[in-house]
DNA sequence: TAACCTCGTTCACTTAAGTTAAGAAACGTA
DNA sequence: TACGTTTCTTAACTTAAGTGAACGAGGTTA
């Protein structure tokens, strides 16, 4: 498949496959038990990758059909408009990805790329239909993480709607501290709808506020 | 059920009603074909509403399992932060909204109410358990319309993320023009994530634009 | 090592949104 | 009709984000 070309080779059985066996299947209990056997067909899917920082994932214009699941690692979603890059969302660890363009079946508007080297999970649509009618159970799961994202995603865009630039930072400062750390300040900004620079300023406002 | 004293007695059999089947089963065959036995169960459940304008569906610490769908009208979310209204979303024909208190099973932060009179389905999530379970047609349909609003609501996301205040503005009087004809300005301001005020200012801004 | 990037910060200036207040228009209702 | 309420607009002033430029710290490459 041409677009694997960007992972490297599959991981292979050694103990970190392992735990990564793991986290995957324990994102999968809160929704459905799942028997051995169907375990053992998810193991056979060749789902596990591991991407280095910098990979590009996904590209504007193309017509993908994979999802992505962090098992470790960061990845982020951008558009180039008018030759700047804009980031819209950053998926870390436990976190799922299915690029609109998937969905919708039409050329993506965006960019995925690989905020540091990551482990994810790696799905074709096309294997995902024939799974979800071989087994109900995954469609029900798939239902459910929809839905869940749905009102999660709702929630966050109320948020982001209803609050300024700087409560939108103190909030990302509250609810997901390592993202401050791990990810590259510029691309912090254009995630909170500002300029780097104004992330700076408003950075130096609040440490100033904090000191008196 | 309590929640339901908000509504009008549920339609009768007149021709207005027959028009709000068909409607609703022209939106469900967008993603699955019902026989006449599985459209018998669903209109055997008094899913239809007709809502008076300024109707409450949900308020604030509600633990509601109820989802709308819009055939007829235009019904809004809001929040009420610091005492003031907070729209964040309009649903206007065709457009479904569940709450994501009825997700999360938590009280809602928010509340739903009627912008004109409307005529809606009204679900309740026991329910569509059952039906589900019953027909797992519905299942899949679910799952699709889910994934279907998550990618709608990303790209919507990502656009007021990355557009100014007056780009939103121009980009709603493109994509809903319905919107700004129907809705009260200081709704529509606090959809775009501004003041009253400033709306009005901006759009007098773009019309002097116009005019050079 | 020198030249070159990228990244984050700072500054001065511009632009637009927030705030407060006031008034006009539209609506509902007694 | 008259009154009060809500809605929308305008204006003056404040505050914060956008813009363009400059600088230093780190990292990379020749």
């Amino acid at each position: 498949m041409d677009k694997c070309n960007a992972f490297a080779p599959s991981i292979t059985n050694n103990s970190n496959s392992q735990i990564m066996k793991n986290t995957l299947f324990d994102f999968i209990s809160k929704y459905i038990t799942l028997t051995d056997d169907e375990k053992n067909v998810l193991l056979s899917l060749d789902l596990f990758h591991s991407v280095k920082k910098g990979t590009i994932l996904l590209k504007e214009g193309q017509k993908s059909k994979e999802s992505y699941f962090v098992l470790k690692g960061c990845i982020r979603s951008y558009y180039i408009l008018d030759g700047e890059e804009k980031t819209t969302a950053f998926y870390t660890e436990m976190e799922a990805l299915t690029p609109p363009c998937v969905i919708n079946k039409m050329p993506s508007d965006y960019y995925v790329s690989c905020v540091e080297d990551s482990i994810l999970t790696v799905s074709n649509s096309d294997m995902e239909v024939e799974v979800n009618s071989k087994f109900p159970k995954f469609e029900i799961m798939c239902r459910m993480l929809s839905e869940e994202l749905l009102a999660k995603q709702r929630i966050d865009f109320d948020e982001f709607k209803t609050s300024s630039p700087e409560q939108r930072y103190l909030n990302l400062l509250h609810k997901r501290p390592d993202l401050i750390q791990r990810v590259p300040q510029h691309q912090l900004a254009s995630y909170l709808g500002i300029k780097p620079q104004s992330l700076s300023r408003l950075r130096a406002r609040i440490t100033e506020k904090d000191k008196s």
